[in-house]
DNA sequence: TCTTTATGTGAACATTGTACACATAAAGAT
DNA sequence: ATCTTTATGTGTACAATGTTCACATAAAGA
């Protein structure tokens, strides 16, 4: 027991081990509770137990900071649609599966919004310049972003024929405005107050009405 | 020249005539520009030329003011859809009509987030408490918010019989979802590479496609 | 004319992001 | 093994922000 084992901090924890990762986590905990505004550089440190300079070895700034925890948003978006699609029961008919399948992308998406709103918001959260964050590259354990993963599933929907290939486009628009609209209008709109089985309800007549849309 | 003439700035330009709402009118401009964030309380003051203390005679604090300039926006976005509304043709027949009521909402909707994103973007801004504004109560010219301007013109379908009231709920849900979503989604996400003329296409099939999916 | 109230000013403080110089641990070179 | 270089964390310092307290001054009322 003396040759490189980390010491807690009686004179100097130097060499953190990871600091980076644990600044990301600290920052995507803050994320979670308080929204991208709770995203403080020096909160994040104080947590992490450090001195507020030390993530600037790591993070260009502030602003690059919270762009890597909206990036780990976006992946837990990504990882929470995956395991909605992940509990899909096996169906036969081609066509009801692709069906389900954008069901299924739309639901994970709703309930994420709802069970993690200070991560959603950060996830798309406009950075300050009002410029920035075009296409989010990141991606959830299957290495598809959100975007991805509804495309594969309207993919389906034209390969099975349900979805006429020229309507592809415009249905792509329509499935997604309308479930990030909701999602929106559930966390800061007036369709807050709603109860969980209520929002359930809405949901679920939402995606129906999409999928009316599409045909 | 000796009663009450307001001085320029020579000793002391008390009274400034309307502070409060000179306050406000700043914050909008910032808000305009640099969307919700940017609405700096001391930025403002010094806009206005006040030192920054004297906007707390007229705002509780930063919080407050934010709140009336989300207020001012969302009044913004009602006149905006209302000037849309104001363009359509006379239409003979009332369910026609009431269809083109619908979609002058959504374009108005739409337009304002492209031709404004900062102000909208202060609109739906969360508050800092990630709890706070839920329903609008702020108006435009005519009184009526941009929720009820779309709950009017829903009115209008259900009373021409183009919208069955069992589907009233479930439409109004879909329909500002999608225009809120696609909103959101020019301003922030993906889509706002296009071009207006692209945004455009995209806006109409979007309309076409919920009218297609309230019936 | 005196008093009260409303409204703006001034100085001060805690907190934030960030830049600079410095310290120290690990890795490489000789 | 020793020296040098590099990576990484510390300390001090500064500007900007929101906010509080005491004070000043203009307007309104008694």
């Amino acid at each position: 027991m003396s040759t490189t084992q980390p010491h807690k901090k009686t004179s100097g924890a130097y060499r953190h081990g990871d600091l980076k990762k644990a600044l990301l986590g600290a920052g995507l905990a803050l994320a979670r509770q308080g929204g991208p505004n709770a995203v403080l550089l020096r909160e994040v440190t104080r947590q992490v137990g450090v001195v507020p300079n030390a993530a600037y070895r790591h993070y260009a700034n502030q602003h690059d900071l919270l762009q890597a925890v909206r990036s780990a948003a976006m992946s837990a978006l990504a990882n929470a649609i995956e395991s909605e699609l992940a509990k899909l029961p096996s169906i036969n008919d081609p066509a009801d599966f692709a069906r389900a399948n954008l069901r299924a992308v739309g639901m994970g998406y709703l309930k994420f919004a709802q069970d993690e709103p200070g991560l959603f918001l950060t996830a798309f959260s406009v950075p300050d310049d009002l410029q920035g964050t075009a296409v989010p590259e990141k991606a959830g354990n299957s290495g598809l972003n959100p975007y991805q993963l509804l495309s594969v599933a309207l993919d389906r929907l034209v390969d099975t024929g349900v979805l006429p290939n020229e309507r592809r486009m415009g249905a792509e628009y329509l499935a997604w405005s309308a479930v990030h609209g909701l999602s929106m209008l559930f966390i800061d709109g007036p369709l807050r107050q709603l109860s969980p089985a209520q929002r359930q309800i809405v949901s679920q007549r939402l995606l129906d009405m999409v999928e009316k849309g599409l045909v």
